[in-house]
DNA sequence: TTTCGACTGTTTTACTTGATGGGTCGAAAT
DNA sequence: ATTTCGACCCATCAAGTAAAACAGTCGAAA
């Protein structure tokens, strides 16, 4: 094993050990000293793998955006319908988020632990997501299945009105975790809003 | 003038005067003493007229809430299209909002306050809001306009699209108040989202 | 019937203080 | 040379507290 390999490794352990933590206790709740209980090492040698705490968060967040994003490009290799594909993306997307809510970094209350810190790292997010989408109706455009004067921006309100839904449901939420019930009323509505959004945009 | 009216007008004046102030301050800066400094009475004065100073503020809101209403009528009695009538609708309830946001009603830092307060004023509103929505989705369902196979969630749906993305704009907000420019790209993401809605359910 | 001055008891606020926890550093271990 | 850690620093936060501000009351006056 290559030294590159084994600092890549002790990374991953710390990793996990953080998103055991930070998905129990939310961001601010969690100490380094914890964490590196956990792992069994020092508090200070946390600091020789991860600068900052945020940083720390800011790689568990990203490992998940990336299982996300492998899981996305599996779809789009599908030979499915643009539809079909489509909702198999929100789909995916509302398994991916209900990760984060455990993580604490989507409820109203650690709202303002996160906000602009960790901004960037989601607005670069939503640049990807946005590329999946456009790509999917590139592609339904291509084959006749969607309407060819569509606008550039066709796939950034789709995009929105994903993000509104779960906005609205997150809002009135309590706790930090949504109940089962609420999530399932939530991905059943996302489910009918992209066959609407679908029939909306599908060529006459 | 009788006994009735007099009450009346002098609870409007303190309404008016309460909503400049709510609207300005949001609800938990405003003191009542300010309140009736501003309508040159005696604060226990106020009293007299509201029992308490959430109900004061409940009927402020309540007075634009009517305002809205009455708005929506209007155009239920219109002889146009279902699908003019449902752009108009989000275009009268974009107004609306605009005034809710000035009174500090809807942003995310006047949430803690008002939260389980007038949580119930405002889904009462829904309510009507959704009764309207059903309304017209019903009277194009019976002119063949949209799909005579709509669930009975569609309405549901739809305002819940609406809601998410004024909720998800909201989010990013610092200050009490939408600047222009957002405010605008709002309301024509809302219209385009209409659009694509409209052209969801509409009939074969 | 309507207004208000003078009160009351609770809630906020402003401030203090002690502890917590993020981050550093130089030395020790491997 | 790379990795670990004990000991330390200092900004931030939590708990406690005392004083002020405020919602709401009451009895009397207009």
């Amino acid at each position: 094993m290559s030294q590159d390999d084994y600092i890549k490794e002790k990374e991953s352990i710390i990793i996990q050990a953080a998103r055991k933590r930070f998905a129990h206790y939310g961001f601010s709740k969690v100490t380094m000293d914890e964490i590196a209980g956990d792992v069994e090492m020092g508090k200070a040698s946390l600091y020789y793998y991860f600068p900052t705490k945020e940083d720390l968060f800011r790689s568990v967040i990203l490992q998940e955006q990336n299982e996300l994003k492998k899981n996305i490009e599996l779809i789009l290799e599908e030979h499915s319908s643009a539809s079909e594909k489509l909702q198999e993306f929100v789909e995916q997307r509302m398994k991916f988020f209900k990760v984060l809510i455990n993580l604490g970094t989507l409820s109203v209350h650690s709202y303002f632990d996160i906000k602009s810190l960790f901004k960037k790292l989601f607005s670069d997010f939503e640049e990807v997501e946005l590329n999946f989408i456009k790509k999917i109706i590139d592609e339904g455009k291509a084959n006749n299945e969607f309407s060819s004067d569509l606008t550039e921006d066709s796939a950034l309100i789709f995009l929105h009105i994903l993000q509104g839904l779960r906005c609205r449901v997150l809002r009135w939420t309590k706790g930090q975790n949504l109940d089962e019930e609420t999530h399932e009323s939530l991905q059943k509505e996302m489910k009918t809003a992209t066959e609407y959004f679908i029939n909306g945009i599908r060529k006459k």
